[in-house]
DNA sequence: ACCTGAACACCGTTCAAGT
DNA sequence: ACCTGAACACCGTTCAAGT
């Protein structure tokens, strides 16, 4: 072994190129590991081992960063979608595209900030018209007409790439505590009795009052049943 | 008439106090015209004449800000919610819930900075929680379970409130690019036909392809049966 | 072509000081 | 009690300069 100097380790860094690919699988890494909103330019260079100022070589802004990482979830849902098994949806689309949400979600699942990041910008991307025009071409073979069809994804919304739009978390509840809980008995009344009565059936607290598993195909079924009925009344 | 010194009219701005409760209104209406992202405490701070540093006498910081807003649009939705006119849920919970829902949309549909902000910030604030105390009570009153009632706000979800998630703004598409429209043919079947079909029926153009009023009336009218089979079929 | 250092114009927020 | 000015520690981004 030849001893290595400072010198040496810092030009070996570089003998992979800095690349806009490069650039955003970090960005994901970093939003993985700390959350969107410590992705800042300056510790996004950091990560990748460059100066801030090396990244616009790249990317074109901060803007750009975040379009390439709905691009990058996108790619990892397409791809998981595709491997997802399910029947041909000539033979049975509700099961078909189930299948497919089901492994989109799980996608999600592993990029929490994702959610966040499409809901805020709506773009327009490849990535997200070849979803679209995949889950068009299965309920094409499913039955549905173009319009029907269309009807079906503003209804889908957010759901076809596996996760919903919530108010709020059930889970910060401080409902452990009992005045509080008293005070909200009076204040609302059906809230409270329905929280009452989830932990009436689990008596284990109410930790786990919202299953978000549970809840997402509970409602993903109700919609696919509701869009099979139309689609069997049109035809 | 005696004349005005400049010291006079500095003097009598502060007549009315800041509040919390103006700072808020103010935030409301910097993000009204200009959008959230021009909403920084140091433009609010001139809004409301006054320096920066003195909003942080009547608010914590800028996530307190944030948070102030949600319950500024939730109490207007209350109001606009309770003088919807709708039949007594006891009679038809589907319309008296429908006709809430769209008077909630009509105050979101003036304040479009709103869905992003309570998408990104589900918050436990007691405006939240007051509004889904009704929605809990309509459905009771209408012969929902309390089970069935808390899986009828997970599948609702957002449009509780009158605001779909969606995925992209088909607005943005260039669609009278001739040679872009050829290439995404070839690329994008399914879509492609779609918006060809959508054109047919429309040939004015593709601008008013998406309807977001009727689609997210389509979707809500879907979700509502889809409960009231469930309902009818538990009871 | 790719990367850098210094700089600019902004942020949110703290703190000691004013009235 | 309420407001202020100066300052701090950060941002995203530009630009001229390096290799």
């Amino acid at each position: 072994m030849t001893p290595r100097t400072d010198a040496d380790e810092v030009a070996e860094r570089p003998r992979i190129p800095l690349s806009r690919r490069r650039v955003l699988r970090a960005a994901a890494g970093l939003a993985d590991r700390d959350g969107l909103d410590s992705l800042t330019m300056r510790r996004l260079a950091q990560e990748v081992g460059v100066e801030a100022m090396s990244l616009y070589h790249h990317v074109a802004n901060k803007e750009a960063v975040f379009d390439g990482l709905v691009e990058v979830v996108l790619d990892e849902i397409m791809a998981a979608v595709e491997e997802a098994d399910a029947p041909p949806p000539e033979r049975d689309w509700r099961a078909a595209l189930r299948a497919r949400i089901l492994a989109a979600r799980e996608v999600l699942l592993r990029h929490r900030w994702a959610p966040q990041l499409i809901a805020t910008r709506p773009t327009m991307s490849p990535a997200v018209i070849a979803y679209y025009d995949h889950v068009v071409g299965l309920l094409r073979a499913g039955g549905f007409s173009f319009d029907l069809a269309h009807r079906a994804l503003h209804v889908l919304g957010s759901r076809a790439l596996g996760f919903a739009q919530e108010l709020f978390q059930p889970g910060d509840a401080p409902a452990d505590d009992a005045a509080a809980m008293e005070q909200m008995a009076d204040r609302f009344p059906n809230l409270a009795g329905m929280l009452a009565d989830a932990v009436h059936d689990d008596p284990d607290g109410t930790l786990g009052f919202c299953d978000d598993q549970f809840e997402f195909e509970f409602a993903l079924d109700l919609i696919l049943e509701g869009l099979e009925r139309r689609r069997a009344a049109a035809s």
